[in-house]
DNA sequence: TGCATTATTGTATACTCTACATTAACTGTA
DNA sequence: TACAGTTAATGTAGAGTATACAATAATGCA
């Protein structure tokens, strides 16, 4: 393919994501290890190059699809993260780089065609990572930890129907930071973003958790922001 | 510039800047008259093409200074907005475009060699313009009405000394409410963002106004957002 | 001196946040 | 079948913050 006009030559535009989901109640991201130059066997975000004729959405979708056989389809959640601009990714030249930030419930990547080798990884202990994907991912982290005080984003996160105790667990690992349970229950129910079922839900030897569902499954937004202490 | 390697061709790149200013109270936002097709005549967010071989901010820096005269040094606050996928914005073939928000406090825009004309416009008229520039302003309108909240960051368009009653003003016009006087005040000085100076403003037959000045010429965020009511 | 105008200030009430401990319901085992 | 172990569920008092609301102060001008 071929540009039009040879005056206009702009940077490279390259895509990465960096999808969250939680394993075992930790905030976890999922990382390829790169065949390809550069960086070549280092763990880095899905991503690539957003040619001509794609856009930022359709580049990350076959990028994502490609390298950790994930369809975008079963993300519950993808928003632009932020655009870094002046990258040294490519040697071929200069670069701008739309970040992604996708969530996810149940997702096992397992490459197609792949020697990508597509993997979660806890958020607190990753690897040194290609490019400047370890910043990318602080920038993830920030704004994750930020919407989930002013949002229902953890409808994204959690599955369908969920117990008080596995959401306050979601919000401690991504705060990072351990809740009062009281508090928190009383607090997040008096926002209206979740509702209980009927279902119960069983674990052990111990009194069963009854078991809710956020009222809606897109994103919703408080008008107060939520605090909550230890 | 010719691109070193043909296999990447990626969308072309653009910027676009929103620059805010406080005029007579008035959020105003600074537009250019299009002297080149596409949509010559039409007023249009100042930006233009980033080639390779400059940054984002450099392709703002050299937008800003040909259409309007102004060099970005003179804003005092200048941050990403958003990037635009997929615009149809040149007939030559698609694009990506970064949106910047700037705000400023005294520029007088005049261009250099320009038939561009720049002016500030209150954004509560603003005519129809070129692109998807109209909803570009929307989003800048909502961040920095959504910023005033949780910073200090007023300080970027209100002049160095002022008044609580100014600051007030600025608060109600991006807000796009009143505010109750002893409540703002109140509440304002206990977040410890500005403080009194010695100073009086005298401007008619009433009593003389204490003028302050914020504590910090940088961005400064708060750990609790700040509510104000009617 | 009085009038018009904007600046400045306080309080009572409702609401929200915070800290904190006991009882309920279940399973497995003695 | 009772007891131990475990997690689930729940309320209240005190502190702090938000809201509603009106009288006095300082100036210029007629």
């Amino acid at each position: 393919m071929q540009k039009l006009d040879d005056e206009l030559v702009s940077p490279n535009v390259f895509v990465d994501v960096v999808i969250f989901q939680l394993i075992d109640n930790e905030l976890s991201v999922l990382l390829v290890k790169r065949a390809r130059d550069p960086y070549e066997g280092k763990w880095a975000l899905p991503g690539g190059h957003n040619p001509v004729g794609e856009t930022a959405s359709q580049a990350i979708s076959r990028s994502l699809f490609e390298k950790a056989g994930i369809k975008t389809e079963r993300l519950e959640l993808i928003e632009q993260l932020y655009t870094f601009d002046n990258t040294d990714r490519d040697p071929r030249g200069p670069a701008v780089t739309l970040a992604y930030l996708g969530l996810s419930r149940n997702l096992v990547p397992k490459a197609s065609k792949s020697t990508w080798n597509p993997q979660f990884f806890p958020v607190n202990d990753i690897p040194q990572l290609a490019f400047d994907h370890n910043l990318i991912i602080e920038h993830a982290k920030d704004r994750l930890a930020s919407k989930i005080l002013y949002s229902n984003i953890t409808f994204a996160l959690l599955p369908r129907l969920f117990t008080l105790s596995r959401l306050q667990e979601a919000y401690e690992a991504i705060l990072g930071r351990k809740l009062d349970k009281r508090n928190f229950r009383k607090k997040y129910l008096s926002l209206d973003l979740i509702k209980p079922t009927n279902e119960y839900h069983m674990n052990g030897a111990h009194r069963p958790a009854k078991l809710y569902r956020f009222n809606k499954h897109g994103i919703e937004y408080l008008s107060r922001s939520f605090d909550e202490a230890l």
